[in-house]
DNA sequence: AATATTTTTATAACACGTGTCAATAATGTT
DNA sequence: AACATTATTGACACGTGTTATAAAAATATT
């Protein structure tokens, strides 16, 4: 890396590190591009020139969080697909919980941003995910073979999504984030289980999370 | 209504005709509060004392819109509430269809604002509705009887609200947008299904309407 | 009719995200 | 070392939503 691009990058890790800074000890509606630029020492212009807008910075931050949740690996599931699926659910809330209002908080910015283009990559990236385990779930025989894998993670992923949409809005918790996302994908896997898995998640069904009132 | 109250009403309703009627011949992002003001015919700060924000004035055309469709009423089912809740996601569809910029455009609006206050009034009457309609069925024996019709009532809501958000923001089509709440309110209520409506609503599961790609 | 209250108006201002543009500094190339 | 390229800076400006303030107009009260 030519020593342009090493500056390049260490000032985007100066700016992101002073993004995350002013949200934590002033909250995220103190974070202007200004002040951005004062904590960061930087000039005004120049998270612009390395980012491209406020909610590029945001996003920036939003991919740092969504590295260091898959670092922490998805939960083993003895090689049963549906059940890591389930799993990552307890995880991404657990991960919530560790840091809530930061979390939420540039989720909600960037979601209240009218940069629409943001959405489209993170969608992509959840759908091609959720397509990857419905295809190892079918060939698992978790799910019938005559099951669409593709159709069936776009569906479970927009489902995802849409509710973290409200999520990151305040208009629930964590735990009912999950637990309404928890209920809507077992009951449309049931639609596509093999006799092996039914009983597991007619169980998991049976047995909500609290979905709150 | 004291001559005060009805000067306010009159000017409340030149506001939202010359904001709706900007958005039609201007598009949305020429919704300014200085150029509203100057269409309404009225100073800047008067949007701001009859409704509050900007928001609020999106807000009140969005319950205009909303006035609008259930003036058309929901369609008829004779009697069964399941097959009425499927039909009302055909109604919002058409409905959509006819001014489909429009509705997207002011409901995005209001997405993108950071007045997180808004969501819950809508919030709360969809799922009010949905649980009306599921305690009908319930009592209909559409549903089981030991099926929590408050609980899945929200839950269903919440679906609708949840897609509608992404809806808004563009990421895709009516018809999507509403094969996806379609998919997902009919496995919900297979598991919540009596004999009488099981057939039918399997069969409505396995004959999506178009969920694209 | 005179007075008090409430609303609207006019004008200015604030902080915000973002852009322009010339000057300057840092880095790359010869 | 001299030059060319690129990045950062600084100062300013624009349009936005929103608020402040005081004057004027409309309405209510007596």
């Amino acid at each position: 890396m030519s020593r342009r691009e090493e500056a390049k990058t260490f000032n985007r890790a100066r700016i992101c590190a002073a993004a995350e800074s002013i949200i934590r000890s002033e909250g995220i509606d103190n974070l202007t591009m200004r002040r951005l630029a004062v904590v960061a020492g930087v000039s005004l212009r120049t998270p612009y020139n390395l980012f491209g807008s406020k909610t590029d910075v945001l996003i920036a931050l939003l991919d740092e969080a969504v590295f260091k949740f898959t670092q922490l690996g998805l939960a083993r599931a003895d090689g049963v697909a549906i059940v890591g699926m389930l799993r990552a659910l307890g995880q991404i809330e657990t991960f919530f919980d560790s840091d809530e209002t930061y979390y939420r908080g540039i989720y909600a910015a960037i979601m209240t941003s009218d940069h629409p283009e943001v959405r489209s990559t993170s969608v992509d990236r959840a759908i091609a995910s959720a397509r990857v385990l419905m295809a190892q779930a079918i060939s698992n025989g978790e799910l019938r073979a005559d099951t669409d894998a593709q159709s069936l993670g776009r569906h479970l992923a927009i489902t995802l999504l849409a509710v973290l949409g409200m999520w990151g809005s305040g208009f629930f918790s964590n735990r009912e984030s999950m637990a309404q996302v928890r209920r809507a994908w077992l009951a449309v896997m049931l639609q596509h289980c093999t006799d092996t898995s039914r009983l597991m998640l007619a169980a998991a069904y049976d047995n909500p999370s609290d979905i709150g009132d």
